[in-house]
This record gives C-alpha cells, sequence and structure tokens, in this order.
DNA sequence: GGCTTTCTGTGATTGAGAATCCAAAATGAG
DNA sequence: CTCATTTTGGATTCTCAATCACAGAAAGCC
C-alpha cells in the first residue's frame, strides 16, 4: 500500500522542537530543522505542509511530553509536595546541563512563544496552546501545593495559585539565567531561594 | 557644509530599541524600524550601515539607558536597600503596565539576547555588551543588598552574590509571566515572593 | 511480474526582506 | 545666487528561505 515513512513523524517533531525551543520560531530555518532531523526539504513538506504547521505540531508535541514529564513529578503521591517542587526544579537544572553539555542552551519552546507576541497573532492554535499549557502547569503547582500545605512541608500562609504562578517566573527566569553560562549548582542554589517563600 | 540630518539618530536608536525589544533580531523587519522611527530605509542604512551594525548600536543605547535608571535606584543613598530593591521590581512593572496599556508587551533586548544564541555568536560584541551588562547589573544589584545588610532591611544570613543573581533571574521570569497577561499588583506581589529570601 | 500507491530526492519557482544605487531636494558656505 | 555636500525617496538588485512540481524508487496487491 505505497512506499512507506523512512523517518518517524514524532522524532521529526522531537528535533524540530529541538531546534526551535533553542532558537525560536524566527530564528530557525526549515533547511537547520531538516539537518537536525535527517530528512530532506521536501520530505518535512510533504509531511507537514508548512513552516507554521511544522511548529504548531511540534509545539503540540514539546508541551505534551514535557507537561506529563511534570505532571508526574508534581502528582507524586509518595512525596511531600514541598520536595516535588524542589524536584521539578532539579528536572529543569539537569535539563540545562545537558544541553550545555552539548554546546548550546536548552532554549524553552514556552519561554520564546511567549517572547514572539507576531507568533501568536499570526496563529491562534498557538496562542490557544500557550495558554492551556500555562493554565494546566499552574494548576499542577498550585494542587502540588495544596498537598504541601497538607503534609506540612509548605507553610500555610501562602496562596497556592500566587505560589504557582511563583513557580512558573522561577522557572522561565532560571531559562534565561542558565544562558548566561551560570553553573547547574548555582542555578540550583537560586531557584530554591526564588522559591523560600514556599519552600522556607 | 551639507544637508542637516531630519531625524535624531539617537531617537532612531530609542525606536528600533522598541521594537528589537518586543520581538527580537530575527522577528523584526527593517522595515518595522522604519516605520516606528518615521524614516526611510535608505536614511536607515545610509547611517547605520546594516541590520547587524543598528541592531549593536541600538543594543548599546537600550543597555546604556536601562543601566543608568536602574543604578540611580540602586545607589539612591536616601533610601535603604530592601527599598531600593522592591523600587527596582516596580520600575520593571510599570514598564510592562505602560507597554501593555498601549497593547503589545514590553520585551527585553538582553532577555531576548540571551534567548538568541546565533546572535551571539555572530557577532562577538553583542555577547559581551550582554556579558558586560549582566556583571554591571549584578554588582549594582549586590551592591544594594550589602547596603541593605548594613542598614538592617536585608537579612545578613544571604550571600550577596547570589541574592544578585536572584534578582536578575526574578526579573527575567517577570518578563515572560508579564506576556501571559498577568496584571501588574499580581505581577508585583509575584516579584516581592521571589524575592522574599532577601527582602522576608 | 506488472500495477498502484505513496514516498523520496532534485531542481525550479516564488517571495520576503536586506542591501544597494541613483536622481532629486535641501541646506549652509562663500 | 551658486556651488559643494549630504540627505532623501524610490527603484532596483541580490540573497536566501520557503514552497512547489516532477521524476524516480520502494513496498504491497493481484
Amino acid at each position: 500500500m505505497g512506499r512507506p515513512r523512512m523517518f518517524d513523524e514524532v522524532k521529526v517533531l522531537d528535533a524540530a522542537a529541538g531546534e526551535f525551543r533553542v532558537r525560536g520560531f524566527a530564528g530557525t530555518s526549515t533547511e537547520q530543522v531538516c539537518e537536525a532531523a535527517g530528512v530532506r526539504r521536501s520530505s518535512l513538506y510533504n509531511t507537514f505542509v508548512s513552516k507554521d504547521e511544522l511548529y504548531v505540531r511540534a509545539l503540540e508535541r514539546y508541551v505534551e511530553v514535557t507537561g506529563a514529564r511534570q505532571a508526574a513529578i508534581l502528582t507524586d503521591q509518595g512525596v511531600r509536595g514541598a520536595e516535588r517542587l524542589r524536584r521539578l526544579v532539579d528536572v529543569v537544572v539537569a535539563e540545562e546541563h545537558d544541553a550545555a553539555a552539548r554546546g548550546h542552551a536548552a532554549g524553552c519552546m514556552v519561554v520564546h512563544g511567549f517572547m514572539d507576541p507576531g507568533l501568536r497573532e499570526r496563529d491562534e492554535r498557538v496562542a490557544r496552546l500557550l495558554d492551556r499549557d500555562l493554565r494546566e502547569r499552574r494548576a499542577l503547582v498550585g494542587e502540588a501545593i495544596r498537598a504541601g500545605q497538607l503534609d506540612g512541608s509548605i507553610s500555610p500562609g501562602v496562596d497556592p495559585d500566587d505560589g504557582a504562578l511563583l513557580v512558573s517566573t522561577v522557572i522561565s527566569g532560571l531559562r534565561i539565567t542558565a544562558q548566561a553560562g551560570t553553573d547547574p549548582e548555582t542555578l540550583r542554589r537560586i531557584a530554591l531561594a526564588g522559591l523560600h517563600a514556599l519552600l522556607g
């Protein structure tokens, strides 16, 4: 029934996300994506219509994968609330560390997406994806904070919604600070200091 | 002695910075800069050689202006250390607020610069400018923290260098969170929560 | 094995934007 | 007023990313 794909569609999306997260949409050429994915441009366009469509698909995938990973950490019932937040930070720091070892910064599609108003205006779906991701992320962190307040690891004085916003702000800031060549231990120390209001 | 300039070179740089800070280098066309500055393209190129050169000049100017404003706040001897940091946050929040009123997010050339590794690789001067700015900014915040520890407004337990890194991380994160449509009061509350380790 | 279908790869075409060029206009000096 | 000099507006060229079209190749079906 026709010649089968020589490449794995999802692998290409991951490769594309790997490029977009570093340089953003405007800063990444389709040639770079092809290079990273080991696919010819015509195959890329044949499968994914356009650069915009590819970006949307890659963003969907990126949000889904990172969201799932973070959800697993934040809802881990075997761990106290405060520790879940620490593990979240550790994951982000480790990501940056791994990327730095490969020479480039990790970047983040969500950060780039938010920093590019033109992109959100041009494609409604991008705006929706980013907003939904942000909401879900905050909801998950908020739940972890509530859990922490119940198990006594997080001070009951803080509003979980504010706390969630703080966590997402600190992590975004971390992405920027990481690019300036800050070492992982320092990065982790700073992040935990930023969450001092929550973690004491 | 020839026809004089019809435009103010510095005003054009400010207008260019105003565009670059929102969409970054790759996301901004010279046409947009011309539009914003009210200058024709030939005038732009006649005066600033190329887009790259224009960007470097705009970044220099941007870094100089924002640096001076922040320095004034952070070294204000009439104000206690902790209060200086709060004022710094207020300035950033106000910037985002003003921009939001005009429909677009404030953005930040420094954040965009750090999030664009390709740019730093291509032009050594951009990398140097960003690094220098970051160092100076941290040094200033560090000084304010030391001052705060002397006047008793900031807990003596924190390392000023770490504190400075935290402040710059939180402010960067703030820039991102602001784009998601967070209102100014919330933004301010979150930022102060992030600096809880410093400000108590 | 021939046929159909769908993929792949090469190369052409389009299009956006950066860079350049040129003639006209403006201005101050003499 | 006239000249020398520089700016300006518009047209043009150039470059490279993005897209498209077609020929060849690979797999399943009969």
